[in-house]
DNA sequence: GCTTGATCTAGACCTCGCTCTAGATCATAG
DNA sequence: CTATGATCTAGAGCGAGGTCTAGATCAAGC
């Protein structure tokens, strides 16, 4: 091993940045704010050490926060899961409201996307006579 | 016809608000950001009449707008129809990039549900189990 | 020891996309 | 004529979600 010897599974910062796509700032920024579960162990320096049960949190924060979640619910899921068993039902509600939007977004983004595939095909048949004008009429 | 007579399908702000589901200050915001394609029409008053043609602009920039087109890019849009025909193979391109990046969206997004889905069926079952511990363990 | 690069903290700053305020004007119903 | 409500302009303000800076410290290689 070329970065640990005892410090088994344990990351830095930068490490942690490149494996789950946050910057160091965000993952500064999101410690701050109390998105993560634990507090994140320090070197006797000081410096970070992240355990791959940290990273693996932040892995769901990434697809959670890429699905649109609000930083504010993101919290309030890791406060739960800080408090320790016995909130699962709310865990459970929290994760299927949020899964709930992100099937309306589905939607909506399948929407708009006829919506635009429908408006490139125009685009491209008036390409394809050589005429133009009249594009954006009340009709188009 | 109760609102217009000789205003033959002109709408004032706020029934193009209720149409387009915009507020009228984002109508307003809009406009100044060059995001219509013309100018809109005024009354000898100063209040704006909005013809069938800009809302129907302002439905497809709602469209473009929900699916993460920044106004940036809306108003790119914007300015080329404005210039007229000449530059469409330009509109289609833009066009088709947001589609794909719309297509992306999608992607993700239902990699995300997902994720979700298999975390919300795993809580259910401890739920079921009556047993909630070592829930977050790394192996979960 | 010295240099180089990663990391530290606190806090200022930024972009995006509106939203809201103030104070005035217009338009319509009674 | 008056009261009420919609609209006007210019510009300030806001919430979300980071990003960046300054100045210091740590850690590794030469």
């Amino acid at each position: 091993m070329t970065t640990s010897e005892a410090a088994v599974q344990s990351l830095s910062i930068g490490e942690v940045a490149e494996r789950t796509g946050l910057s160091v700032h965000a993952l500064r920024f999101y410690e701050r704010e109390g998105l993560l579960v634990g507090p994140v162990q320090r070197t006797s320096g000081g410096r970070r050490r992240y355990t791959s049960f940290d990273v693996e949190w932040l892995l769901i924060c990434v697809k959670l926060r890429e699905s649109g979640m609000p930083l504010a619910d993101l919290k309030h899921f890791a406060e739960l899961v800080r408090r320790g068993p016995g909130n699962e039902s709310e865990r459970l509600h929290l994760l299927d409201t949020h899964r709930q939007r992100v099937d309306a977004q589905i939607q909506a983004l399948e929407e708009c996307r006829s919506v635009i595939t429908w408006k490139v095909a125009v685009y491209t048949e008036h390409l394809a006579r050589g005429e133009a004008g009249g594009l954006w009429a009340p009709t188009t």
